[in-house]
DNA sequence: TCATTTTATATTGATATCAATCTAAAACAG
DNA sequence: CTGTTTTAGATTGATATCAATATAAAATGA
């Protein structure tokens, strides 16, 4: 019962090595940051997010958002209905196939978004700023081709 | 009602840099990579790195767990909770002062984190493998420096 | 000493996450 | 065409996550 189960070698080397851990930590981390953030505005980063994917042209339907935040399905159908009934995003029907349907923002959801931008310009810049010398682009690029 | 948002360039800005979202997205990817590994074992990879960080000779209370994983302690309050239930962890007072609790691996819980290392490892090995020619050691370091 | 503050953890309530499963529509095979 | 398979999405149930709050022990201060 006293002495340690694993190698102290191999528990220095998951320690030091495994991305899943050193991803979820930092997940944990930025995700409270930018969820504090934009608190006042009554949105997590996960929402923020969201909303931003669809402030483009692109109308996705709730798979390719899902693929594109690398969510289960299920999650964006859940996270989409809250912002639904917030009035932030609206869900219309495809014509093309009545199986789809495509998550569009409101006029709300609009204005909410362009609220938080500054927020998030000014709170990831300060980010940038604490990781130098790394660039925090290239970070970004690596950590999107993870998986 | 059709015109975006934002414009397109903020839209652009915030996808490709923001490291929040990316860090969410690989989050969730490692998440359910390492959670389809573990479920023969019956664990998640959240629950692989607690016992793993218990499997030293690093004795820790709660909160200090709390702060190796980056979680709120009320998360490591719950997660510890059912790591007790299933009989892979125990909860120590501490001698000195009566709030404290270490949790320690049981005998059973040190079995299933020796079955489990050699499946983190193998799975580990590809993963680094298709981040060639990316160092995940040091990918691992800046992310642990993160937040 | 005793009242106050701080610290460590637990509880509650809300959302997030995913696996397993379900429904309905579309695509396909014969 | 009709029966089967595939695809898109929704529902359910379990755990994860954190903020807000509560409790209880320790530390501090008058």
């Amino acid at each position: 019962m006293n002495q340690a189960s694993l190698p102290i070698s191999t528990v220095r080397e998951i320690r030091d090595q495994c991305l899943c851990l050193a991803t979820q930590r930092a997940a944990r981390l930025l995700a409270r940051r930018f969820d504090r953030l934009f608190a006042p505005l009554g949105l997590t980063n996960g929402q923020f997010s969201m909303l931003v994917a669809l402030s483009g042209q692109w109308k996705p339907r709730l798979g390719e958002l899902a693929d594109f935040l690398a969510m289960d399905s299920t999650t964006v159908t859940a996270a989409v209905k809250t912002l639904e009934k917030r009035g932030l995003v609206a869900l219309m029907p495809d014509e093309a196939d009545a199986r789809v349907r495509r998550p569009a923002l409101t006029d709300a959801g609009r204005v909410l978004v362009a609220q938080a931008v500054p927020l998030w310009r000014a709170e990831h810049g300060k980010l940038n700023a604490e990781m130098a010398p790394q660039d925090p682009t290239a970070l970004a690029q690596i950590l999107r081709q993870l998986g």
